[in-house]
Formats: structure tokens, C-alpha cells, sequence
DNA sequence: AATGAATGAGCCTTCATTCAT
DNA sequence: GATGAATGAAGGCTCATTCAT
């Protein structure tokens, strides 16, 4: 069976480039791991760096195949929504045993992006910013330009990942006793979500009055 | 001069660290950047790991000294200080030039953290995250939970790290023509603030109402 | 051809540890002899030391198929088998050429002996020792003591020994004319066996009178 | 003071050169256990070999200093003299603590001699062999030829310095009861005195007789 | 199709030595 | 006279890759 090896060789693969990156995962380690032979990643990949492509690839391919966008019923309400797609972020993003790898991989990737960036960006990551701009259309003013539309979503997705990108700092910060009790998924999503539902209903209040003065922004239109 | 060598292998060492991370940057690089003999590493640091630790100090050392913590006069309103302390922040992430390698540093160190990380949180991140809380304090609500506190100064520097964790992703995300006018770090700050002291505000509203939510956020409307 | 590199490594490791012992003698060197790449002896032996090892236990499985242990036919007096003995462990002493480096290695390891070394007494040393207090029994007393047995063989295994450990400083010590003419296996062979037997002898009219010593011999009168 | 530093450097080198060989010694570890500057062996010898040799050199002058040539009345017996000059060499030989790194040496010139090695035989060696010629001279028959005198004091010789040379190769092939009890230097003094005497007397008296004959000896005249 | 053997480049480190002070 | 700093050479080893089978 010539593609049970390929396959082995890519499952083995994907936790060892996530746990040590790159540069300090050997191949001689895949293959140990996999259990097949040292010449296997050359003959069937061509080298180091194709297998590690497919294995960011198919990093992303799973982290969505384990949790799926969410769906909802027509006429859901849009922070009901919202609630929903942090949620699956954040469930994606604080994946365990398994699944960690992926959003491990995919956090170095971002850190320090390869060539299959562009294509990852495209096929994975916009499609789901895509859906949360559609969400946030149902929250924001009507008259909020294209950057504050960004720029808000880019707020909410920071949130859900800054536990993973910074979850050991987190770890080491929070008093001992707090870690366990409140720092649990669904708890995370519910923070996450009220702030950022308040921040939108705030704002979409707020919006004919004037703005917060700043130093450095002036004549901005919202 | 005796710190000399010492001086100019830790500023060469910055930069590559920073770029290769500690696997993939060699000595040899490092030493031939810094314009040393090969042996310089080993003889005033002890070794590359010693050398990296040492790095890592510096870099926060040198962040801390070019955006120092924001200073204000007594009386100052809270959300004026958040916003400062938002920009102080932004512009530690988003630093150019010969900054930059220092937060790119602090970055790898989240990802994958290393015996250093303990002090360092300590002595670089905690007083950041402290002078945070303290400004939160007198915008939440007086009854707030400890951990509500956290995962709110959380949300903010989250908001922040995204640009940085996620900066080529969000530069292929937005539409070209906006990158240049509207993600720079005054407008950035601008966002963040506003949509900070915006979910602050409306929190603080809601709070006789709603209350902090149980544990297992199921079904629960907002 | 498998275990080629395997055997030209370990043929060419042989001297080259013989000469330089341990420390002095390169990986480098020792390639270069075998004509094989630098990095054969990681791949076949796994690193220096192993192969180090490897090498003793083959110059002792040399050794002794080089000049195996003498046989005699039933009936043979004990005082031609000692000298059979005593010549063919004085061949393996003075061995020259391709033989030479093995005693020259074993002498080392008796020097500073590696963790090889308890392995290799018991495979190699003791058979012959074994071999050596069995013709001792024919010669020395019945009553001789265990620690007598041992310490007699020792005095026979001693004087071939000397000619291998010395022979540098028993070369400059002789006289110039003596060396070539009376330093050869035969004559030391003949030697040392009329020596030994001579002693036997004695000790064997000697022993009903006088005893083994006790242990802290002042003044005793032989 | 200078020479304070000379001595200081030439004291912990002889432990250290005679524990690991002249290879694996390393100034760095001499200069560390003499609490001096790095550059001092260069500076005050010159060098790592010629700080080796003048450390081969004071090892023999403190061990015949420790135990000096054994001296004796007037009208001593010869068998005597030969039980104090056996005893001196053991001692040499089996000396522990302050004393033990300089026979250590001592062997190790043996196995691998340097350039030192023609004046420290002459100078060292030579003046013991011929003390012990002196003896032997008195009984062995007068007409004993010049080789076989020397090969008689080699048989001694050999016998005192097997201890040393296999010393640790003994340790594990003697019945671990023995050791301490019956290894000890008078013991052994004893044992190698009783057997030389016992071999010089039964020669003496055999001579008038026949030879044992052995296949390799011909028109032997003893 | 697949693999055990072998390779050459490059890694970090350690060494004895030298140099500037 | 003596030393801390620096150096160039070489050390053992590991790596991704290739080759012969």
C-alpha cells in the first residue's frame, strides 16, 4: 500500500513539526515515529520541506473538519450568532490531545509564514472571517466603513487566540486558584462574547454622538 | 574594552534569534554578523542556550526602555489612560526597525517557552499586566469578579498581540488599498480603545441586570 | 557488501587506538585509514566509544585465534606444558605487525580499563588463567594455598608481561650487542619457564619446612 | 612570587596527567586544580608538552624520594638485600594517596614513551637495575652470562610491577575474599621474594645438570 | 516500490595558544 | 611579570539527502 505509508509518515509528522518547529524536527524523528523507513519522507514527499507543506495543509483541513463552522436555523439572532462562531474558535483554538497540534502548527505559521501561507489564507482562514464580517454587518451601524468592519474582527478573532498564542503566560499570571475554575472554554467563550456583544451594542449607540478623543486620530469617520 | 565582544554578540544575536528562531540560527551566523571569532559565544556566554537566555532578557529589557509604561498627572480620566496605556502597548507590538526583533523574540517565547520564561513573566510582563488591572479597576464595575478582571485586561492585550501574532495574515486578509492608510499603530489604537471602553461602558450598565454568567454557558441569551 | 565499512572501520580503528589510546586517536584518523566517510563510525557504531569498545573485544578474539592456547597430548609432563604456555603467551606479548596493535590496545585498557573491561576479563583473561593454575596444580604442593595458586600464576604472567609493558625501557637498558641475539620470544621463553620451574621446584622441597608467610612479613629469615 | 605558580601548575598537573593521559589532560583543568591564570602553563613552561615533561621528571624524583634505595650493614645476607629491594619496589609501585599518581605516570611512559624517556631511564631506572644487578650477582652461579643476569632482574622486576600494570585486571580475577586479606604489599613482597629465591637457589644448584629442554633454544651456554 | 547503506555539509563545542594590557 | 580576552584549528556528532539494490 503505497499511500499507508505516505499517510503514516504525515500523521507522525504533524505533531513533531508543531512541538518543535521546522528547523529542530528531524526527519529521522517522522520516521521513527511512523514507523517506516528514514529514505521514506524523501521517496514519497521529495523532501523536508514538501512534507512539511502538506502537513500544514493537512494541519488545517482537520482543524476544520473537527469543528465545523457552526450552522444555524434562518432568522437566529446575529449576537446568537456571534456566541456561536467564538465558540467554535475558541474550541478550535484550545483543542487538546489529538487535535493540539493543529492550531500549534498553524500559530507557528502565522508567527513565521512559509510560501504555503497565501494559499492557507485563502482556503481556510478567509472563509472564516468572511462569516464573522457577515455577522458583524447584523451588529455594527450600516454607515461602518470596510477597516472598521476589519478592524472588529480582527478584535474579536485577537481575543480567542491570544489564549492560545499566550496560554503559558496566561498560566503563569492568573492566581494559582483561578485556572482550573474560569479558564475553561465555555467560560472563555461567554467573556469573549459579552464583551464583545457590549462592545458592539455601545457602539451602535454611541454612533451619532461624538468619539472618544484620542491624540493620534483625527478626522475619522467611524 | 572588555564587554565589548560580549556587547556586540548579544546585538547580533537579536536579530538572527528573533528571525531563525533558536534551532535554526547557528553560531557561526551570529558570530560572523557580529564580526567575532567562532569561540566568542562559548567563551563569554558559555554556550548557545546561555547565549539565547540572555537574548531573551535583553530584548525585554530593550522594549521596556524604548516604549516605557505611560506616566500621567494625578486626576487623569481612566479611559484617557487606557488609551495610553493601549498605545504604549501597540507600539511595543508593531515596532520597526531596530526594534523590531524584540517583540518577534517575545513571540517565539509564547509559542514555545523556555526556562526563561518564568522570570520573565515576572519581571517584564506581570508589572505591564498589573498597571492594566489598575486602570480596569476604575472602569469595571466595583463587584466584578477577580476573574472577570483578568479575562478583561486579557481581551485588550489580545486585541493588541493579534497584529503582531497575526500580521501577515491580516496584511493578505484586508483589501491592498486599505493596509497603507488605516493599520497603522494611531489608528489601531484608536479601534482597540474605543472598542475597549466601549464594552466597558455598556457592561457597566448591564451589570445591575444580567449577571456574570455560570460556568457552563449553555443556552443562555444575552 | 553489508558489514564492508563495518569491518575496513573497524581493521583500520585497531592501531590507531593501539598507538594513540583513547583521546589522542580521531574519528577523523581512523576514516581516512579505512578510506570510508567521516560519518561511518556514527552510523556503524553509533560514536566513538562504541566503537572503541568494539575494538578491544576484536583484539582480544584476534589475539587469541592468532596464537591460540597450546595443546598437548594426555600424558604430558606439567613441566612442558608450562613452557608451552609461557612461549605462546609470550608470542601474543611480542607479537609484531599485524598482530602487534592487539596487545598493544589490551596493555592500555590494563592501564585505565573501560567499562569493556570486566566483560573481556572473564571472556579472554580468565580462560587462560584458568588454563594456567590447572598445569600449577601439577606443580606447585597440594597444600599450596588459593591466594598461593594465584600469586604464583601471577609471577609467571608478570615476567612475559614485562617484555610487552617495558620493552621500550628494557631496549635501553640492555646492552646494545645483547638485544638482537637474546631478546627473541625463544630465548625469553626459555627463560622465564627455567626461572618458574626452578622455583616450583624448590618450593616443592622446600614446603614441609618452612610456611606461607604470615601476612606482615618483618623479618623473617627465608 | 614565580616560582610559586611553577609549583603550584607542576603539583596539579601530575595527578591530572597521570589520570587521564597526556591527551585527555587539559591545561584548562590543570590551571582550574592549581587556582591559576589559564595562560600560565604557556607562560611559565612554555607549553602543554613541555609542562608534561618536567611533571614526568618530578614523578620520579619524589618516588624515589618517598622510598629511597633500600640501604643495608655491611655482611647483609644476599637474600636479604633481595627482600628490601623487592619490598622498596612494591612499595613504589602499590603506592597510594600523595604517591600514587607518579608510578601512574611512571606506566604510562612505559606503554607510550616520549622524548624524556632515554634521560629518565638512565637517570631513574637504570641506577635501581643496577643495585638489583649488585645483588643478584651473589647468587647467581659466577658464570652466568650478562643477558641472563639481566633477564633474572627483569623476572623480578616483572613480577613487582605486574601489581601495578594489571592491577585492576587482578582486582577482578581473584576470588573477592582474597583481595584484602592477601594483596596487601607485604603479602606480596613475600610471595615474589620466596619465588625468586626459591629460582635462584634450585638454579644454582641445578647447573651442573642438564637444561630443560623446550623446542626453541639451542647451544644455549646459560 | 521501497530500503539499508552511505555521504558531505554543517552543527556546537573545546582545545592550546597568543595577544594586548 | 602576569592575566583576562580572544583566536583558529580541530574535535565528535547529526543532519537531510542520495544511491545501489
Amino acid at each position: 500500500m503505497a499511500d499507508d505509508t505516505t499517510t503514516k509518515v504525515l500523521q507522525a509528522a504533524g505533531p513533531i513539526f508543531a512541538d518543535r518547529g521546522y528547523e529542530a524536527a528531524t526527519v529521522r524523528e517522522i520516521c521513527a515515529a511512523a514507523g517506516v523507513n528514514l529514505a521514506s519522507v524523501n521517496y514519497h514527499f521529495g523532501g523536508k520541506e514538501t512534507l512539511y507543506l502538506e502537513t500544514v495543509r493537512l494541519a488545517h483541513t482537520l482543524r476544520l473538519e473537527h469543528v465545523p463552522a457552526p450552522t444555524w436555523a434562518p432568522g437566529t439572532a446575529a449576537d446568537e450568532k456571534l456566541a456561536m462562531f467564538i465558540r467554535a474558535m475558541l474550541e478550535r483554538m484550545l483543542a487538546t490531545g489529538e487535535q493540539a497540534w493543529q492550531t500549534r502548527l498553524l500559530m507557528r505559521e502565522m508567527l513565521q509564514p512559509t510560501i504555503a501561507c497565501r494559499a492557507i489564507v485563502e482556503d481556510f482562514i478567509r472563509p472564516q472571517l468572511d462569516l464573522l464580517l457577515g455577522i458583524l454587518d447584523e451588529l455594527l451601524p450600516p454607515e461602518a466603513s470596510e477597516h472598521c468592519r476589519y478592524k472588529t474582527a480582527f478584535s474579536i478573532v485577537g481575543q480567542c487566540a491570544h489564549y492560545r498564542v499566550a496560554g503559558e503566560f496566561v498560566g503563569l499570571l492568573i492566581p494559582q486558584s483561578e485556572r482550573a475554575a474560569h479558564y475553561q472554554i465555555g467560560q472563555l467563550a461567554d467573556h469573549i462574547t459579552r464583551f464583545s456583544l457590549a462592545a458592539l451594542t455601545e457602539l451602535r449607540h454611541q454612533q451619532p454622538a461624538g468619539q472618544i478623543a484620542t491624540e493620534n486620530n483625527t478626522n475619522r469617520t467611524f
